[in-house]
DNA sequence: ATGTCTTATCGTAAATTTACGATAGGTCTT
DNA sequence: AAGACCTATCGTAAATTTACGATAAGACAT
């Protein structure tokens, strides 16, 4: 956790999981090999567009990604970028404890 | 990541990490053996009620716990908690991925 | 008791988030 | 070209979050 942008990424993708629908869409992606929205549609107590509206939310954060196959689009995991959030949460867990300077700011 | 209290958990969590001036806080605690709130208003560029709410919303989270001294109230990590919080995040970014499937069977 | 110091809470306005139905867009099929 | 299918976006209202100044609350000192 060393400067801003890490931890603008943190905010980032905490704020893509604070919200039990966006947890239960990660977590059925990752457990299914193929998954479009109207899958998800079909499991989740919401509107098709409200589905949509946290697909894009996860999208923006980086955790998804999504594969246009006609006439669906298949979402799954953005790998890269998962395995960077795990890293980003793991140090801010373990290394809040080693280093810090200025608190808003620590170049 | 079993049940819905886990899931409710690591969004109670993630709503809280969820602000830059939180991870801020959290930071600056985690690196001072002693800090009240009038310390984290003189750092941060933000009133004191507006520190004072956030607190609150680090306190409802689980992250700190205050201790009266009086004038002051010290706050700290919630050490019990934090490991909590690590270990939620630990298993949803690990235990998402119990399987691979995609070296088996594509798509 | 009065005054001081520190922090929480109240009241509020502005901004953001969340949810919905309706509509638009893009691709394939006929 | 028309229709069917799937998903994104638009417009919106309701709820929540964030920030502030003002005020209250608690403990000590005078």
């Amino acid at each position: 956790m060393k400067n801003n942008k890490d931890i603008d990424a943190l905010v980032k993708f905490s704020k893509a999981l604070g919200h039990p629908i966006r947890i239960a869409i990660l977590k059925h992606l990752a457990t299914q090999t193929t998954c479009c929205t109207g899958d998800l549609v079909g499991v989740l107590p919401l509107a098709q567009s409200t589905v949509s509206q946290h697909l894009k939310e996860l999208k923006k954060a980086g955790f998804i990604q999504g594969e246009v196959i006609p006439p669906k689009i298949k979402y799954c995991i953005h790998q890269e970028n998962w395995n960077m959030a795990k890293a980003l949460f793991q140090h801010f867990f373990d290394g809040c404890f080693v280093t810090n300077r200025s608190i808003i700011d620590d170049h």
